[in-house]
Formats: C-alpha cells, sequence, structure tokens
DNA sequence: ATTAATGCAAAGGATTTGCAATACC
DNA sequence: GGTATTGCAAATCCTTTGCATTAAT
C-alpha cells in the first residue's frame, strides 16, 4: 500500500514534465519562486535572480512569469495593489486560499477553507463554466489592526 | 407601512450625501459610471467624459476614481487582464458578485451567491478581519466556449 | 474667502516588443 | 541542426505628480 501522500514535486519537475525546454534561466526563476518565503514581484525576482545569474535580463523574467501562469505553475496576485500597481507571483500548491491584504498595516494572510471550494464548484456547476485561475482578495483591517488602532 | 425597498439613490445623490465636493467634472463622470453597461476602463471613462465635457483631464479621471475607490461607491476590477493591465470599475450595487472572465471569447458574467456572502462573513469571523473590499476573480472557459470549442 | 479640485505637461513605473545572437533537445 | 529562448534596447501602456489656475461651499 502507498501512504496517503506522494513526495511533493519540485517545482522544476513539474516544468520538466510538462515538456517545456528547461534553460538555466527558468531553473534559476522556478528555484528562487519555489523557495521564495514571501510573495515575489517582477523585480525582486529579478534582483534575486541576478545574485545567482549575472546576466539574466528582465524581459526574461516576464517572459517565463507568462509562461508559469499558462501552464498554470504560478498564480498571479495583486495583493489590493497595497504597494502600487505591480503584481505578485506564488508557486500554486494542492489548495487554493483567498488573499486577505490589510490596508493598516499591509500584512497580507492566506486562508483557505471549504466554503471557498463549494463555491467554485457551485460556479462551475451553475454556470458550465470551466475554472482555471480564482483569484480572491479581500482588503480591510487585520485582527491586530482592528484591536490596536491609532 | 412602508414598502420592503427605498428608492434606489443615484451615485450622484450617494456622493453629495457624502459630504464631498461636487464638481462639474466629477458629476460628469458619476454620471457616465453609473448609467454604463460595460465595465469601463479609465481611458474609456475620460472617452465619453469628453464627449460632454470638453475641457475634462484624464488626471481628474484618475484622481476621482482614487476617490470613488476609497468612498466605496465603485469597485475597481481586473478582469483577469483578458485586455492588458488596466483596471475596470464598476459602481457598487447592494450585493457583492463574482466576475468570471472567459479566456476564449472575452466574455463576462457576473455571478452572486449566498455562499459567497457566508464565506466573508467566515472570514470575518475566522480571522477577526474587519473587510471592506472584495474582489473574486474566475478565468477558464464560459457555457458557451465549453459546448462550442473549434 | 478659503480650501479643495482642476488642467496641463512632464515624469514615472511596470511590462512588452523586435531582432540578432545563443543554447536546449 | 533546427527551433525555441535569450539579451538588449527601445517602445508602449497605464497611471501619477507638481504646480499654477479655477471653482465649490
Amino acid at each position: 500500500m502507498s501512504p496517503g501522500h506522494r513526495p511533493r514535486r519540485s517545482l522544476v519537475e513539474k516544468f520538466s514534465a510538462k515538456g517545456l525546454r528547461l534553460t538555466s534561466q527558468r531553473r534559476t526563476l522556478l528555484e528562487i519562486i519555489e523557495s521564495s518565503k514571501e510573495h515575489l514581484d517582477a523585480a525582486s525576482l529579478l534582483k534575486l535572480a541576478l545574485e545567482r545569474d549575472a546576466g539574466i535580463d528582465r524581459a526574461t523574467v516576464y517572459r517565463t512569469l507568462d509562461l508559469l501562469k499558462k501552464v498554470r505553475l504560478v498564480d498571479e496576485l495583486d495583493l489590493m495593489h497595497l504597494n502600487g500597481e505591480k503584481h505578485y507571483y506564488e508557486a500554486r500548491g494542492d489548495r487554493d486560499h483567498i488573499h486577505l491584504a490589510c490596508f493598516k498595516c499591509g500584512k497580507i494572510e492566506e486562508f483557505g477553507s471549504s466554503l471557498f471550494e463549494r463555491l467554485k464548484q457551485e460556479i462551475a456547476r451553475e454556470r458550465g463554466f470551466n475554472i482555471s485561475v480564482v483569484r480572491m482578495e479581500v482588503g480591510g483591517r487585520c485582527n491586530n489592526c482592528v484591536q490596536h488602532p491609532k
């Protein structure tokens, strides 16, 4: 019998498994995205990539992000435009989640729930909509900022 | 006894009721947003506004939209960036809804549901989060494009 | 009269493009 | 070897800003 979970495949593995050409730049970017603890925007991603691969170009970052969105290995976020109009990226995990952005302190929380899953199913069923990407973002005041205003 | 619904106040009325300065430019923009059947981006809004008020400036459009977002009379949408990075705007109605964007034909559908309302309540309750704005967008294939591929 | 909003023009930030050179499969 | 990807540099799109002028309350 196999255990109830399969070993988590790395982003790089998932990427190659799709038959896409794995260049050294793409490998670098995938590794950075995978290991990052924060949500990266294109500029931060480029900066981190440059520390490993001096030649990598901004255009490559954007083109790679586009590709990764298309093949659904990363999700694009706005995080309620808390810091300008740029986008943020995160590796797509097993489960979708909602992003809660605090307008006061800037904290980003993640929230998953079965209600959210049911809502997506409801959309698919009632509208016959074939969902490929879902983005839900909530802006307001986080618990801490509600408790300790000033 | 009063009937179960109050007469719908216009955007202009709601705007003045907030004690904000009602300039002729703002009035024009509010009227256009209110009466538009489609989701307008800043450029389309400017174009429509210029047909009524030849002098109105792009900067005024952006500043007004910012204000309207802040006072929660309009919501900002991305519509999954189906057409570039611009934003779209719509008057905030009585009930929040989700936007479904078809990647194939570009159609935008709106979807409201009590599950959605419950999800928001759940977020507020479980996280102590004081919600002021919610944006949920879904990308994929609309029913028509699923039924009639090609 | 006071103060906030506007127009103008220029700047800014984020992202995209064409094309010749390069590297993956 | 053939084709997709890259770097480069310029271009484009969308949005914001400073400042003198104008208009709302």
